[in-house]
DNA sequence: ACCGCCGGGTGCC
DNA sequence: ACCGCCGGGTGCC
């Protein structure tokens, strides 16, 4: 401690020796004598190898239970990898003292840790605390060594794996850093006439705040007048000269609150003091400035600040730099701007061209090229669209946006701060927040205390953090009322009319599950047969929305009453499965399927298979997937005439429409033709449903993704972003399975949503309505619910309004009243 | 009948 | 291992 004061003192006598300005003109840390002297000083938790404590993680050591080495509590193991460790190139291998194996660290860590350790980014100390809890595994504390430079690698590394370094205290205390901040920051602004969007109230406050950042000359935190010097109150420095003020700051909103229109109203709003931007008039080809007083004045004040700019590639121009998925959020219609995209292998690289526009759009991946000629023009202003993304200052993207110059910078973010403290150097030195942009100062001042435990350096942190922010959640109020109300939600049935044989074929299943459950009511058992009353349902609710949906199911057959309808199913499934499309396989001889026969518990086999294994076994042979009996007379095969005009015995599947299905296009293809930006849901709750629909959206272009059930926590996630994602080529449609997913969903891309065919319970129907019907929701939302007329949907409807649930007549524990009324529902469903 | 729920099999790297 | 994780069986009170 005593040599770290002696060396932070010489630092600040070299210091000295630089003139009083170079702390705010220049970088610090470009000076390597003063910075190392910095560096120096900044570590009382040094080892003797000039190794700094990153942090400690809790690990496991599994496998004791193969290894005879033990361990007693408090004791230091060893950790060695084992690149050659046949079931993992990653493992790591723990060892007492006296080397005898004690077992490996758990393989997921141990991913993380062989990167680490490979690449000698931290040494690795391990300590057993706590005593083994069982037989198979022990915690194990892990201390990660390394030199300061690879410390932020190190953690980033642990964090890809989902591990957090331990660095002391005051974690959650900074977790709320940016909770405290919730308060209007008085006053509202009125948007130029240029914005198109009315403001509300909340963005007009934004609004107000961010003008004032960028035009009121106020000091940075801790910064204060004393007689002729300006001083700071925490590193005590004082200069004569006024310190550089921050013209911007954080607007850290939550999703949804409209952070890109509050600073699309910021640059059309505050070009010069609180006087708009002068805006090309497309219309007129004319320049004119929108604000009705400054009229006259316009060409004139255009031309002196053309020629002011002019000079040396000052510009007008703003540069916003976004994340790649959300490029076009940012273009509005209804705004005359000079937009130009900076990305793409075309680009304009022209500064000359670059600087005439009012606002650059670009990415972060496009930035950090080396040659990019947007480090050459002094922007008016910078602003970084989720700036949370660069929160590395070591990657190549950091110092390019760190490298932007501009007169004023902002930084828009829902989540200000994702892991800890550190982050948000990246965004106070993008700011340029004296000193704390020099990162030595930085981590002395602030970091360090607050990583130390330091109640005051907590403190210090808050004030600078909200000095600079606005912070709104979407729980905020503005003058007793929400900040956001949801657009509006229309809800429309649109009755479907069954083509004549689509109402043959209905009829026909109508009036045989019509006499199934009038003979259950009639002998009083529809209680007790309720799962064949149920399928019977079933089976009508697929009629209504298409034919193919009604005869894959092996419970099918097991409906069948006589043997000739068994025979029929079993021919009609058969049909199915080798339509489908995917190549059957015969699950004996692995092979495709040749000589196709379903067996009565509708399993599929070549002939020749089949009939080999039940010849081998005789009377005691089973189907070899489901252990059925199964008899060489029962086989059941396409009648001849069908297998002529199959392809070799497989039919191809010929794909035919319905009527819902046909509604459904035709509402597409209208919305499409009124406006190609609209995305739609649509929802069934048979997910061969969705299947046979893709078949007419790829027919008429439509770009869908799909989402159901089967599909992994990732992979949905992919499909959700790449919905949500505003590109031109981005998927219009989205095919979704009633129940499939959380409640969590986002679908705010999609402002239609279809459901296809009514829920027994509605509240299905309105929680799926609601994941597009939700915070972040930017058009009016339009729900069409199909019903085909003269069904069981219609009456399903006429059910749910009395908000009943079918499930319940059955199993319900319900008083007999209510029975009755349940069992009249079903007759009621049935027109009995 | 895409879902959650249950209980059995299972287990370092 | 009194876990987590996996896959199979199962069913709406």
């Amino acid at each position: 401690m005593c040599a770290g004061g002696m060396a932070f003192r010489r630092s600040w006598f070299s210091w000295d020796r630089y003139s009083e300005v170079d702390l705010f003109t220049e970088r610090l840390d470009q000076n390597n004598s003063l910075s190392q002297a910095i560096r120096a000083a900044a570590s009382d938790e040094m080892d003797a190898d000039g190794n700094v404590l990153f942090g400690q993680i809790q690990g496991t050591v599994v496998g004791l239970k193969y290894y005879s080495g033990v361990v007693n509590q408090g004791e230091m193991v060893g950790l060695e990898r084992e690149p050659h460790n046949l079931y993992d190139r990653n493992a790591i291998m723990v060892a007492n003292i006296y080397g005898s194996q004690v077992g490996h660290i758990r393989k997921d860590l141990a991913e993380a840790m062989a990167y680490i350790l490979d690449r000698k980014l931290a040494k690795v100390e391990g300590v057993v605390h706590s005593s083994t809890k069982n037989r198979f595994s022990m915690p194990v504390i892990l201390s990660f060594w390394g030199k300061e430079e690879n410390k932020s690698a190190v953690i980033q590394r642990l964090a890809c794996y989902g591990y957090k370094l331990i660095t002391g205290g005051l974690k959650n205390a900074f977790d709320n850093l940016f909770e405290g901040l919730l308060e209007s920051k008085d006053g509202e602004k009125e948007a130029a006439e240029s914005v198109a969007t009315p403001l509300l109230p909340h963005q007009r406050q934004a609004l107000s705040w961010m003008c004032a950042r960028e035009n009121e000359c106020v000091l940075p935190p801790f910064w204060e007048k004393r007689g002729e010097l300006y001083y700071n109150t925490l590193t005590c420095f004082s200069a004569k000269e006024i310190p550089e003020r921050v013209l911007g700051g954080i607007l850290a909103d939550d999703m949804g609150l409209g952070k890109t229109l509050t600073t699309i109203a910021l640059i059309l709003t505050n070009f010069h003091d609180g006087k708009p931007l002068p805006v090309y008039n497309r219309v007129s080809g004319t320049l004119s400035i929108q604000a009705p007083d400054e009229q006259s004045s316009a060409p004139f004040l255009m031309l002196c600040l053309l020629r002011v700019y002019s000079r040396s590639m000052h510009t007008r121009a703003c540069v916003c730099v976004c994340p790649q998925d959300q490029f076009e959020e940012h273009l509005r219609a209804d705004v005359k701007l000079r937009v130009y995209m900076y990305h793409g292998p075309d680009r304009n690289r022209s500064t000359k061209f670059l600087s005439s526009q009012d606002v650059v759009l670009t990415t972060y991946n496009v930035l950090h090229d080396v040659s990019s000629p947007l480090h050459d023009i002094n922007w008016l202003r910078v602003v970084l669209d989720e700036g949370h993304v660069v929160r590395n200052p070591n990657t190549q993207m950091s110092k390019a946006v760190l490298d932007l110059k501009a007169k004023r910078r902002w930084i828009l973010s829902g989540t200000p701060i994702q892991n800890s403290v550190k982050d948000l150097w990246m965004l106070l030195a993008f700011l340029r927040l004296k000193p704390f942009d020099v990162r030595e100062w930085w981590n002395r001042v602030i970091q360090r205390p607050v990583t130390q435990g330091d109640r005051a350096g907590l403190q210090n942190l808050q004030t600078l953090v909200k000095c600079i922010t606005l912070r709104r959640t979407k729980t905020s109020e503005v003058n007793g009322r929400p900040l956001v109300t949801l657009p509006e939600k229309s809800v429309c049935v649109e009755q479907v009319e069954l083509s004549a044989s689509e109402r043959e074929e209905y009829e026909l299943a109508h009036n045989e599950g019509r006499h199934t459950i009038g003979r259950y009511v009639a002998e009083g058992t529809v209680l007790r047969n309720y799962a064949d009353v149920l399928a019977i349902l079933m089976r009508l609710r697929q009629h209504c929305c298409h034919p193919d949906l009604l005869s894959k199911t092996a419970s099918d057959a097991g409906l069948a009453a006589t043997p000739a309808e068994l025979r029929e199913h079993l021919i009609e499934k058969l049909r199915v499965v080798l339509a489908s499309g995917s190549d059957e396989e015969c699950s004996v001889c692995l092979d495709s399927v040749r000589l196709p026969v379903i067996t009565h518990c509708a399993h599929v086999y070549c002939r020749p298979c089949i009939a080999q294994v039940i010849g081998t076994e005789q009377e005691s042979a089973r189907c070899p997937l489901c252990r059925s009996d199964i008899k060489i007379n029962e086989l059941v095969e396409f009648p001849q005439e069908e297998m002529a005009e199959g392809n070799g015995g497989r039919s191809p599947g010929k794909w035919r429409t319905s009527s819902k299905i046909q509604a459904l296009i035709g509402n597409l293809l209208r919305l499409r033709r009124e406006d190609s930006t609209i995305k739609s849901l649509v929802v069934s709750q048979f997910t061969r449903f969705l299947t046979i629909l893709e078949t007419p959206l790829r027919e008429h272009g439509f770009r869908f993704v799909r989402l159901d059930g089967t599909m992994s926590q990732k992979k949905r996630a992919q499909v959700i972003q790449d919905f949500q994602s505003v590109t031109p080529s981005s998927p219009a449609i989205m095919l979704l399975s009633l129940k499939a997913g959380g409640v969590g969903l986002n679908f705010t891309a999609a402002s239609h949503v279809f459901l296809m065919d009514p829920a027994w319970n509605p509240a299905t129907e309105e929680q799926c309505i609601d994941r597009c019907h939700r915070l972040g929701q930017k058009r009016k939302v339009f729900v069409t619910k199909f019903i085909v007329k003269d069904s069981v949907e219609e009456n399903m409807v006429k059910i749910q309004r009395q908000k009943q649930e079918l499930v319940e007549v059955a199993f319900g524990s319900v008083d007999n009243d209510r029975k009755t009324s349940r069992i009249n529902d079903i007759k009621a469903l049935m027109k009995l």
